[in-house]
RNA sequence: GGGCGUUUAGCUCAGUUGGUAGAGCGCUUCCCUUACAAGGAAGAUGUCGGGAGUUCGAGCCUCUCAACGCCCACCA
């Protein structure tokens, strides 16, 4: 056995020199693995894959901690516990990260070609595959690297194939031209959530449509006057009078020439612009729409890269240009030829790509869909019938909202990185095959898009576990899973798919739970981003100040609803103290546990000290179990704070100091020193990994397990329970805490002795007699005299008024009478300003008649122990001043 | 235009079935008492955003107003 010199041991925790070494023992004893042939019951949660190029963020931090934390709490819990790590391929985030640095060599992909790219891509993805789970491990998170996946590995992608067939075959995927959000710059559509609108400050412009063959115009409104020359036609309400006669005739496009109707469509607000609205069906969403119900043939004006196209309809002198540069020439060019009207200050909604930020534009494409509304329809019902809860609750509202409104999901990419659509096209006929595999590849070519990658990650939660081989180990012993810890900000991109999917292919909710946290702010509440400089790099934290503190700063920063978490650098000073607390205060411990043996706790010889922190321990250990339970993370992280500090390092262990000098009682003072510190261990691994492990493994005496965090997790025993020692304590702490105030308040320096004299009720004299080496030394008492409870008071004395008792300090010559008596009189008066409040209550015949009789009872009860307190502080007032 | 959230001590925020307010930081005073000054002890500080209502009783429930923030929505 490995002998450790606890006196040695550094005043000040070190977390930088023991987290590492931990993490390497509990990954060589193969802590993290879980066993699917387990009998025990199993508990699984599968990482929210991060991008692989990704680096660590203080998202993460939390999402990951709080995994953690469930994942070592089940498992200590008696739960086979498995948390899955994984990346996520992330389409166009990657692609565009590998693209980037082919634009710095002065390449581009499409000089690579298809092939040179892609082999490119994965070996940019292969070297930082692993990089951010490395990063995971400085955050202790104990997944099951045995069990790592990437969403585009050979099991994820034949889980992506076999959907993608099965939805075709069922006709919840189809092919179709559509108008959708295309972003000029990835050269990609995407799908509607990923694209994010903002209020921009733009123009309006009204333009003249003269009247074909005959006298007059009409005039129309729009923000992108570029896209005229893909009009299609002009609409008008059918309601509005100004253009009643305008109806059915025919317009010129202005600087081209080309004939376009005027059309009615009750889409057109009346009120808005000139009530005239140019209807461009293959650039805008809502013309498209209104093209179809007038079989308006869309004409192509905008390519994908966003630059004017070189056709007939748009004048020659804009061909090419990129569609700003189009517009103010278009502008110009009307302004010119007088077919300006007027120009006013516009604010709009522009529709951002949610990647690169670039101002989407709205095209007619060939695309792939997934019908969402049947697939919806199950994932609604699995909130209603309670399958899914959201905690907090009120993301279900959120939640509901999207799926009952749901749109089709766009679901290709004209991108090259990612899961190509198992789609073949025959090279002659063109005919198309949707299979799994390619049924021929010297007469079917395959389809060059690739899918959406949040659809893979849609199936993540299933193809993690072997799926689609349902007779998979994995799959049989921990799907669905247990719960999923995510911030709100992807409740639609992945949360709502991977109901969807789950529910299509296994016929299950994927998890019971949608744990959502608030996300990671800066100190303004802004939310983090390396554009804005202000992120907080996790990775520096725990250099800084340790895993731990990190961990215990933010999950106690959790609330119960959710709310977003802001964070300064300072903020993490509050978990690196309280493990500098837990160090010093465990190094006291162990320091004084020579001679301890391995035999329990004796009962029979525990003092009241010993019943009470043990009893309180119990209740610790109870709502802990209770919160963590119920997703209370910040709620547990400040009920173990409140004990390990308050109660235990603040009293018991000073307490204890004087029970070891006892000989009598030592022995069983050390271990009940002992248990209290494993046990209050054991409840802080979840949120504190590293600091219980290193202090754990420190304590002597035989253990059952090799590591904490193999540990059974403590819960409530009837064992521990001894309610009438708590109240008990409760006084003496009264007592003590009011001895010092007498001392503090009145300047008496710690030099000068000071004794007392106990005047206490019959039922509180023993409570006093047991713990007088207690007051003697907390409250740096010399003598403890016990008098008759109605005993004068001497004159020239302080004096406490505790329970139903009186303490007097003697103190002739030390204290001004003046000063003792005001101080009196204030307590007197907080009392007396209290008892009338209650009695007042009292006095309302209507309280007493409503009331429940506990809280009636309850009142009087309180309304007599003042009134005891106020006479015995009235009396000693009359004494003094006597 | 809908929906959600926030408004509590100087600062940052907790506060689960309604019973009269808490923490951390900061502040004041004292203390290096042989675990810890990243510490110990004793304190001070709030008409719980405004207004109205329900109730014996409201930080908590209802309505309303205000400010700030977020999400969703096709108004050119």
């Amino acid at each position: 056995m490995k002998t450790i010199n606890y006196a040695d041991l550094p005043t000040t925790y070190d977390a930088n020199s023991t987290e590492s070494e931990i993490y390497k023992f509990w990954e060589e004893n193969e802590c993290f693995k879980a066993d699917a042939k387990s009998k025990k019951p199993p508990y699984s949660i599968v990482i929210p894959p991060p991008n692989v190029t990704g680096i660590l963020h203080m998202g993460h931090a939390i999402d990951e901690t709080l995994q953690d934390l469930l994942i070592r709490y089940h498992r200590m819990s008696g739960y086979e516990a498995l948390w899955v790590p994984g990346t996520d391929h992330a389409g166009i985030a990657t692609q565009n990260v590998v693209e980037k640095k082919l634009r710095e060599k002065g390449q581009n992909r499409h000089q690579l070609g298809r092939e040179k790219f892609l082999e490119l891509t994965w070996k940019w993805a292969n070297e930082h595959k692993g990089a951010i789970l490395d990063q995971c491990k400085r955050l202790g998170a104990s997944f099951d690297r045995t069990r790592e996946r990437f969403t585009l590995d050979k099991g994820c992608s034949d889980a992506v194939k076999e959907v993608f067939v099965k939805l075709y075959e069922k006709g919840l995927i189809y092919k179709g031209a559509y108008i959708v959000n295309w972003c000029p710059r990835c050269q990609s559509a995407i799908s509607d959530v990923e694209t994010e609108y903002e209020t921009e400050a733009g123009h309006l412009w009204e333009i003249s449509y003269s009247l074909k063959d005959e006298p007059g115009a009409i005039v129309i409104a729009t923000t992108r006057p570029e896209t005229m020359f893909g009009d299609a036609a002009i609409a008008v309400n059918p309601t509005d009078y100004k253009y009643k006669d305008l109806i059915g005739k025919t317009v010129v496009i202005p600087l081209t020439g080309r004939e376009i109707p005027i059309i009615a469509d009750e889409y057109v607000d009346k009120k808005f612009g000139t009530g005239a609205l140019k209807i461009t069906p293959a650039h805008d969403p809502n013309d498209y729409e209104i093209g179809k119900r007038h079989n308006l043939k869309p004409i192509w004006v905008i390519d994908g890269e966003g630059k004017m196209k070189a056709c007939a309809e748009v004048p020659a002198e804009l061909h090419g240009l990129d569609r700003y540069e189009a517009r103010e020439k278009t502008v110009a060019m009307l302004r010119y030829h007088n077919d300006l009207i007027k120009i006013t200050d516009h604010e709009h909604n522009v529709g951002k790509c949610q990647r690169c930020h670039t101002t989407i534009e709205p095209l007619l494409s060939e695309q792939w869909f997934v019908k969402m509304e049947p697939l919806a329809k199950r994932a609604i019902e699995a909130i209603d019938k309670g399958e899914i809860k959201f905690v907090p609750e009120r993301w279900t509202k959120n939640y509901l909202g999207w799926m009952e409104n749901i749109r089709d999901w766009c679901i290709s990419r004209q991108l090259w990185w990612g899961h190509q659509i198992p789609a073949y096209y025959h090279n002659e006929t063109g005919e198309m095959v949707v299979a799994k595999e390619n049924p021929d590849p010297s007469k079917y070519t395959q389809e060059t898009d690739v899918l959406d990658t949040w659809f893979s990650s849609g199936l993540w939660p299933f193809s993690t576990m072997g799926w689609p081989n349902t007779d998979s180990e994995d799959f049989k012993k921990f799907y669905p899973t247990s719960v999923l810890v995510t911030g709100f900000d992807i409740i639609f991109f992945w949360v709502a798919r991977m109901i969807t999917m789950g529910y299509e292919f296994t016929g299950k909710a994927p998890f019971p739970t949608v744990y959502i946290h608030g996300l990671i702010r800066d100190e303004f509440g802004q939310k983090m981003s390396k554009s804005k400089g202000n992120t907080i790099d996790p990775v520096g934290i725990i250099d800084k100040y340790g895993c731990d503190a990190l961990r215990f700063t933010l999950t106690s920063l959790c609330t119960y609803g959710g709310q977003d978490i802001k964070v300064s650098d300072e903020k993490f000073e509050y978990g690196r103290n309280f493990a500098n607390k837990i160090w010093n205060a465990s190094r006291f411990v162990l320091m004084n546990l020579e001679g301890v043996d391995d035999k329990p706790i004796e009962k029979s010889e525990l003092t009241i000290a010993d019943k009470w922190i043990l009893h309180k321990l119990n209740a610790t250990a109870k709502e802990v179990n209770e919160n963590i339970k119920n997703y209370r993370i910040g709620e547990t992280s400040h009920i173990l704070y409140d004990f390990f500090w308050n109660d235990y390092c603040d009293w018991y262990v000073e307490i204890a100091k004087i029970q070891l000098r006892d000989e009598k009682i030592k022995l069983n003072t050390q271990r009940v020193l002992r248990y209290v510190l494993d046990m209050t261990l054991r409840m802080l691994h979840p949120i504190m990994p590293f600091i219980t492990e290193s202090i754990w493994q420190m304590i002597p005496g035989e253990k059952e397990e090799i590591a904490i965090m193999k540990s059974a997790f403590p819960t409530f025993s009837a064992d521990f329970e001894y309610p009438a020692e708590n109240e008990e304590m409760e006084l003496v702490f009264e007592t003590i805490k009011s001895l010092r105030n007498v001392r503090q308040s009145l300047n008496i320096p710690v030099s000068t002795q000071m004794d007392i004299e106990i005047r206490a009720t019959e039922k509180e004299k023993p409570v006093f007699e047991a713990v007088i080496p207690y007051l003697q030394r907390l409250a740096r008492v010399q003598e403890v005299i016990f008098e008759a409870e109605n005993a004068p008071v001497p004159k020239k004395s302080a004096s406490a008024v505790v329970g139903n008792s009186k303490i007097i300090i003697p103190l002739a010559g030390l204290i001004d009478i003046d000063e003792e008596i005001a101080r009196q009189n204030k307590k007197l008066e907080k009392i007396n300003k209290e008892k009338g409040s209650l009695e007042g209550r009292i006095k309302n015949e209507k309280f007493v008649a409503n009331a429940p009789k506990e809280v009636v009872e309850e009142t009087k009860a309180k309304i007599a122990e003042l009134q005891v307190q106020a006479d015995a502080i009235s009396g000693l007032i009359s004494s003094l001043k006597g």
